[in-house]
DNA sequence: ATGACCACCTGCGAGC
DNA sequence: TGCTCGCAGGTGGTCA
């Protein structure tokens, strides 16, 4: 489930029914669930093992729980100098879920890694992947970051919902690249968290094109298409997030709604809810991108 | 250094 | 029924 609004959503559900459990045993079914723990499934479930899984935190679509010594308060402000921390790293990719489920419920047919706690709550932790384009990892954080964010994590940029967030780099970063707007809405390593929903939806609501030259954003402009972006993802972030299908779920399985709101991903032949023009698909990397012809002017080829 | 492409996977629906 | 094709909420590595 891959967008910012539903990976938070699955964040929200760790920090209700796993942090503060202290992790009993580690099965890793499938090896690829595991690929960028560089070290081996067998080093990922020695390390998970014993260690209790700290508070979530998530940065665009990645997210990680910072490991806890056994018996340790959580997050000790007087970490020792040198001892690195670790967190459990998590990326979703296109089909990843985190599921907490019962112990006795039947194996998902693509159940990659599960994590049994050392409590009597009955639940467990599940990674289901149809893809396997996601997975699971424990890496070293600097150990005085209160977040014990995982330096793989170094090289994405904060997200829109990030206080840190820094509109004006952003912006600087906009006017210096010689890119289009939808492939750097896109570039995790400008703003993280977009994905091919949420950079249509967003584009859609400030009448902006997908092949407008970044380099002719102005100011007032980029401030619009972020207040977009913040926009369309808090108001999916209140429905539970977007799931056109299962495969996009929260820890318990439940599908958010908010594809009923969307106002041009998927909607191909449908009227604009804008201007009733025919909601056009182009071929865009790969993949599709979903505009208004009407409302979203294509750029003039003399600006460069 | 920056930008564009393609591989990495599995499954589903459409069309023949 | 069953095949092939195109498509899917992402991200790297690689090439120019």
């Amino acid at each position: 489930m891959p967008e910012l609004p539903e990976v938070e959503v699955v964040r929200r559900g760790l920090e209700r029914w796993v942090a503060g459990r202290r992790v009993a045993s580690v099965e890793v079914r499938h090896p690829r669930a595991v690929r960028r723990h560089t070290a081996g499934p067998a080093d990922f479930a020695g390390r998970l093992t014993g260690r209790v899984l700290g508070a979530p935190h998530r940065r665009g679509k990645y997210l990680w729980l910072p490991l806890e010594e056994p018996g340790a308060a959580p997050e000790p402000r007087d970490a020792s100098p040198g001892r690195a921390r670790e967190s459990l790293l998590a990326h979703l990719g296109m089909s990843g879920q985190l599921l907490v489920q019962p112990h006795d419920a039947p194996d998902e047919t693509h159940l990659r890694v599960r994590v049994r706690f050392a409590d009597a709550l009955g639940t467990e932790l599940r990674f289901v992947d149809q893809r396997t384009f996601g997975g699971l990892s424990v890496h070293e954080a600097d150990p005085h970051d209160p977040e014990a964010t995982p330096s793989v994590v170094a090289h994405i940029a904060r997200d829109p919902m990030d206080p840190a967030f820094d509109e004006d780099a952003f912006h600087l970063a906009l006017r210096r690249r010689r890119t289009t707007l939808k492939r750097a809405l896109l570039d995790q390593s400008l703003i993280s968290g977009v994905g091919n929903i949420y950079a249509d939806e967003a584009l859609w609501r400030v009448r902006m094109h997908y092949d407008r030259p970044t380099a002719t954003m102005t100011r007032p402009r980029t401030a619009e298409l972020v207040s977009a972006v913040r926009e369309v993802m808090a108001e999916a972030l209140a429905q539970g997030g977007t799931s056109f299908d299962s495969l996009y779920v929260n820890v318990n399985g439940e599908s958010g709604y908010f594809d009923r709101s969307l106002d041009a991903y998927g909607r191909q032949d449908e009227p604009c809810r804008r201007c009733g023009t025919a909601i056009r698909r182009r071929p865009f990397m790969n993949r599709s991108s979903y505009y208004c012809p009407a409302c979203q002017r294509p750029p003039r080829p003399s600006v460069r």
